[in-house]
RNA sequence: GGGGGAAUACCCAAGUGGCCAAAGGGGGCAGACUGUAAAUCUGUUGUCAACGACUUCGAUGGUUCAAAUCCAUCUUCCCCCA
């Protein structure tokens, strides 16, 4: 028989709490429709919600039909779990983008055809919603008293809330008994930050319609030392190969603690559990062997495969000098740069973000040139310093750029 | 509606007339050590034509030789009372 995808789900490591456990496990032992709601805070996906598209791809797999639901009209409010302010308001057209956004980002790991996965936005139902009907309806039957007591709401309770983000989680609870009414959705997974909500939601529900509806949470993804996982060098790691290149990327996955690699494996990728067992059982540096194939198989995901074996050659050739260098980022030299200072270039070149910055990178030893490090920040780029018309500059240990000549 | 506070750099937070480009912490970046890891130690963290200059302390005006600091107005937030 079949493993039962809640056993995957666990063995994995996804879980973090379930509603109701038993009755779970019997709805879906028949296909099912759940759902996970994203907010559309930014105009592409990061890694962050990767982990919640492989478990959605998780469930597809096992029969049932994932919802994705993108969060046009709560994005309007603003989710006030867990934080001590005021999200900042996003205007309509700016939700509106970000949610096409996300839609085409979902197909990376989910099989749309013949509707076997949805994207929905919530915006088509909470938008027309008539206030006082909302009110009578929905707002009746939320008891203020309870809200109040939620985890969720205590950080606020002290540093202030605003009545528009309150609402929030009415919204939400709305959200599920849309969906459940529309699609007969009878799951609703989410972060484990958003347990109240789901809570909410399946309490609606039953009063509603009498009905009982499930919900999962998930550990959320986080470093050893309890920072959200999904920030790097240059902010968020974007599944968008626009805004963060496929060897950053890559690089991104590679770099991962030690402690974190089963972890990563188990959580973002579909090998086998026992080919990742025996992947971390290796101590020390030869981790990094799992660490490579963390990269890979991630960068493979999202950007193809050809893609990450491009991403994967490059990364040997940085770092152990064997391979090419061909897709290396690159900043060709206007013939006006010829004889400028490196300083100058290179902050023209985005290496360094300010002249100011990039002295003090130099000063403290940390750019080298074709292997050399620089100590002068006036150096002339001069052509007889290119090899072939073209030069390699590395910025700290990580951070390389090809200069090529006019 | 009444009364009282607060706004400082990426974040938290000192500073309440010159010694302030602004303490401290976090975070970031770099160096050393390593395994492209973590931890640790060190340096650094407004900008620039750089032992100097310029622009910053919610906004705008003012007082002063001199303002983050004093005054006025405004904006936003918080607290207490109603």
């Amino acid at each position: 028989m079949q493993t039962h995808v809640l056993d995957t789900l666990k063995e994995r490591g996804f879980i973090a709490q379930i509603s109701h456990e038993e009755a779970l496990y019997e709805y879906l032992k028949t296909p099912g429709v759940f759902y996970i709601g994203f907010d559309p805070t930014a105009d592409s996906l990061h890694v962050g919600h990767l982990f919640q598209m492989v478990l959605m791809a998780h469930m597809q797999k096992a029969g049932h039909r994932p919802i994705a639901l993108l969060g046009g009209g709560t994005g309007m409010v603003g989710d006030p779990s867990g934080r001590t302010d005021m999200r900042a308001l996003m205007t309509p057209d700016v939700i509106a983008h970000n949610v096409n956004r996300f839609r085409g980002q979902m197909s990376i790991l989910l099989d749309f055809s013949e509707g076997k996965a949805l994207v929905e936005d919530n915006a088509s139902w909470l938008l027309p919603l008539n206030y006082i009907e909302f009110l009578r309806e929905i707002g009746s039957v939320f008891s203020v008293n309870k809200m109040l007591t939620a985890e969720a709401y205590k950080l606020r309770l002290e540093k202030g809330l605003t009545f528009l983000e309150f609402n929030y989680q009415l919204m939400q609870a709305y959200d599920y008994l849309e969906l459940f009414r529309r699609y007969d959705c009878r799951l609703q997974v989410g972060g484990n930050d958003q347990w109240s909500n789901i809570l909410a939601g399946i309490d609606l529900v039953r009063r509603k319609e009498q009905a009982e509806v499930y919900g999962l949470t998930t550990n959320l993804l986080v470093l050893a030392s309890g920072e959200k996982m999904g920030k790097s060098l240059k902010g968020a790691v974007w599944l968008d190969g626009e805004k963060t290149p496929p060897f950053d990327f890559y690089q991104h996955w590679r770099n991962s603690d030690d402690e974190m690699v089963e972890l990563l494996l188990k959580r973002l990728t579909f090998l086998p559990l026992d080919e990742i067992a025996a992947l971390c059982a290796e101590e020390g540096a030869a981790l990094n062997e799992a660490k490579r194939t963390l990269a890979f198989e991630l960068t493979k995901m999202v950007h193809g495969e050809a893609t990450a074996k491009e991403a994967e050659a490059t990364a040997k050739a940085l770092f152990t000098g064997a391979g090419s260098t061909e897709n290396m980022d690159t900043y060709r030299l206007k013939d006006a740069d010829v004889g400028q200072t490196l300083l100058d270039v290179l902050t023209e070149a985005g290496l360094f973000p300010s002249k100011s910055e990039g002295r003090r990178l130099i000063n403290q030893g940390g750019v080298q040139f074709n292997g050399e490090r620089v100590d002068d920040p006036f150096m002339a780029l001069e052509k007889d310093l290119f090899d072939a018309g073209e030069a390699i500059v590395r910025r700290g240990k990580k951070v390389h750029l090809k200069l090529l000549l006019p």
